[in-house]
DNA sequence: GGTCAAGGCCAA
DNA sequence: TTGGCCTTGACC
């Protein structure tokens, strides 16, 4: 695996731990973790390269796919521990590589693990308030020789891949005064004297000294700890190599912003249990790939095992409980809120209806896109919801099939929404105004990322060789994202638009639409259709499992894998659909006549992206592009595919 | 008292 | 300006 693809999935918040090849190289630098273990991949023994189906779905546990009753799941989540499991060790957990340079990760920083470098940077740019400029198109490729060149989109990879700051409520009180002043500040050009193609003057900066000048005499207590404690005379004595004038220097100094809104030096501050929680992932994670491993070696040496409780698939958590707080002070614990695991354990029917938008999409900061704004609802609210002979009872639920359940467990809407809200944050900080069609396809390319994640990690899908895999993403991403919406507005009440931090308005109904308003009447009569059909959370996955295993791809080398596990998904949907819906007549045949109508609505979505991106008006070098191409040029795309120098982001990923 | 992440220092 | 190392201090 090259630094490039290290460094592109990392930037996608991917662990390495889901890669197959182990670095080249481990980088230099010291730093806390210092000399620990070099990472051993495992990634590649997990990943089914043969023919053959190791745990083939074909022998699925006849009880794993349809209701056996209540006593029949008892077995279905074995604690992961295991003697294997005893040798992990936190460090060897967090031997990564950085997401922003790909150097070595020296710790948690700002949020996540970074180097050393990366954090340092991102400390100065905060503090010192850098607004950098970059010469080229923003998008210069950051890894560790290079990341010195651009820090602009250095900066941007740091909130890209996730480095947050802290909320400051003095900054964020005064919305529309601080979007002017962030005017002002897009206006100021770095004094980089390595930099010399950029200006040296300009004519905004006396705008900047006015706003930093207003600053001090409206905030007299900001302080910065120990390099704003001289006032003039240490900078100067300093002086900063001498490359800024006196008051520049005064102003930046006195105005350095704590990455921290306590200020406080040292100590933990509330990412804490965030880390912690990142720690436990990252060691379930290794755990479950070790007993995956292991069991694929059993299993390789000892013919007809079966995929049923006994599976490293059954036996495990699919989907941790570990959710990724985001920063703001209104934000509460996330420990209050269940996990995915919980809340598939709730019967899906009763979930309530989503609450008006404002309740838990709208920002509280009339300006701020912050996603404390997005706790997510529990459905603990059952009773709010009237019974109907149409929606399945809590003895129904019962009654639904461990794969379903499980099925359910692998869905991640918190995670869904902490990656919308945390790009939305990321890409409009100190931002006046952005390109939102441009902001819809990083979103969008976001969430193809978030699917093939999702995919990958399936149970049917898995197994495939990485070439199938790769054509039934091809040609299902589009249609997922429309269902992926669906369920969001139907089952989580996401509202038609949010307010970024910006002040801009953004169209959260146009990702469902991918970017064509027209679609909005057509979408919304297909999310009352599904309304009508009491669609509900184990509806979605098992027709997205419908969407994705889609045995009329052309070229799929393992046809009958792909055709037996949609059929098996059809069957557990099927009796689902009668077992705890039998008040709605043909529930069944009438969602699967509701794919079609997702599919032409997606086919126009995808015709009007790519229509754009011929237009030159869409980012390129994205996962999205590189799908809209993959569908249209099917042979380039394979040909580029196959090329041995040219691996697709896809296919990395995969 | 140990851990570890944020802030600070300073040589390059 | 960068980045490695040090100090600080809350949390366990």
């Amino acid at each position: 695996m090259t630094m490039d693809q290290q460094t592109g999935l990392m930037s996608l918040n991917m662990s390495p731990f889901d890669l197959s090849p182990g670095p080249e190289g481990s980088g230099s630098g010291g730093g806390p973790s210092g000399a620990s273990q070099q990472y051993v991949p495992q990634g590649a023994a997990y990943q089914c390269t043969s023919d053959q189906q190791p745990f083939g779905y074909a022998n699925l546990d006849a009880s794993y796919l349809f209701p056996t009753g209540a006593g029949s799941e008892s077995g279905a989540y074995l604690p992961a521990a295991g003697t294997v499991c005893d040798q992990t060790d936190t460090k060897d957990v967090i031997e990564e590589l950085c997401p922003v340079c790909g150097d070595k990760v020296s710790g948690y920083h700002y949020g996540l693990l970074t180097c050393e470098s990366c954090k340092g940077f991102f400390k100065r740019t905060v503090q010192n308030k850098k607004v950098y400029t970059c010469v080229a198109e923003r998008a210069c490729h950051i890894d560790k020789t290079q990341r010195k060149r651009c820090p602009f989109c250095r900066f941007q990879k740091c909130l890209d891949v996730g480095m947050k700051l802290e909320e400051r409520p003095d900054l964020v009180a005064s919305g529309a005064a601080m979007r002017r002043a962030r005017c002002s500040l897009l206006c100021v050009h770095v004094r980089n004297a390595r930099l010399p193609l950029w200006p040296r003057s300009c004519t905004c900066v006396p705008k900047w000294e006015a706003f930093a000048a207003a600053r001090l005499r409206s905030a007299p207590s900001v302080q910065g700890g120990e390099g704003s404690g001289g006032a003039g005379g240490r900078e100067e004595g300093r002086g900063e190599r001498g490359r800024f004038s006196l008051d520049q220097v005064s102003l930046t100094r006195r105005h350095k912003e704590p990455v921290r809104a306590d200020r406080m030096r040292g100590g933990r501050n509330k990412f804490g249990p965030m880390y912690k929680r990142d720690r436990a992932r990252k060691l379930q994670m290794m755990r479950q790939r070790q007993i995956a491993v292991q069991t694929l070696r059993g299993s390789l040496g000892d013919s007809g095992i079966v995929l049923g409780f006994n599976s490293p698939y059954a036996s495990v958590p699919v989907k941790q409980e570990i959710q990724i707080p985001q920063v703001s002070s209104l934000t509460s614990s996330p420990e209050s809120s269940p996990g995915p695991a919980l809340l598939a354990a709730q019967p899906q029917a009763a979930q309530p209806p989503p609450p008006p938008a404002h309740d838990k999409w709208e920002t509280h900061s009339p300006h701020s896109a912050s996603p404390d704004a997005f706790a997510f609802d529990a459905p603990a609210t059952t009773a709010a919801t009237p019974s109907s002979t149409a929606e399945p009872t809590s003895t129904e639920t019962l009654r639904v099939s461990p794969m379903i359940r499980e099925f359910v467990q692998t869905i991640d809407d918190r995670e869904w929404q902490n990656s919308l809200f945390g790009l939305l944050q990321s890409q409009t900080y100190n931002q006046c105004e952005v390109d939102l069609f441009e902001l819809m396809c990083k979103v969008l390319d976001q969430n193809l990322f978030s699917q093939v994640d999702w995919a990958r990690n399936t149970v049917f899908f898995k197994y495939l060789k990485v070439d199938d895999q790769m054509k039934l993403l091809q040609n299902s991403w589009s249609v997922m994202l429309v269902l992926d919406h669906l369920h969001q507005r139907m089952h989580n009440g996401l509202p038609d638009e949010t307010t970024l931090h910006n002040g801009q308005k953004f169209d959260l109904l146009c990702l469902g639409l991918l970017g064509v308003p027209s679609l909005a009447d057509h979408f919304n009569e297909l999310q009352n259709k599904l309304s009508d059909l009491k669609f509900d959370v184990s509806d979605y996955i098992c027709v997205k499992f419908l969407l994705l295993l889609n045995p009329e791809v052309r070229g799929i080398g393992n046809v009958k894998c792909v055709r037996d596990g949609y059929h098996t998904v059809q069957a557990a949907l099927l009796d689902y659909t009668l077992t705890c819906y039998p008040g709605i007549t043909d529930k069944f045949g009438k969602l699967v006549m509701v794919v079609p109508e997702i599919h032409a609505l997606a086919a126009r979505g995808e015709e009007y992206l790519y229509q754009r991106h011929c237009a030159g008006q869409a980012p390129m070098q994205t996962l999205l592009m590189e799908m809209l191409h993959a569908k249209r040029k099917p042979n380039v795309a394979e040909m580029v595919n196959r090329s041995s120098e040219h691996t697709s982001t896809l296919d990395r990923l995969l």
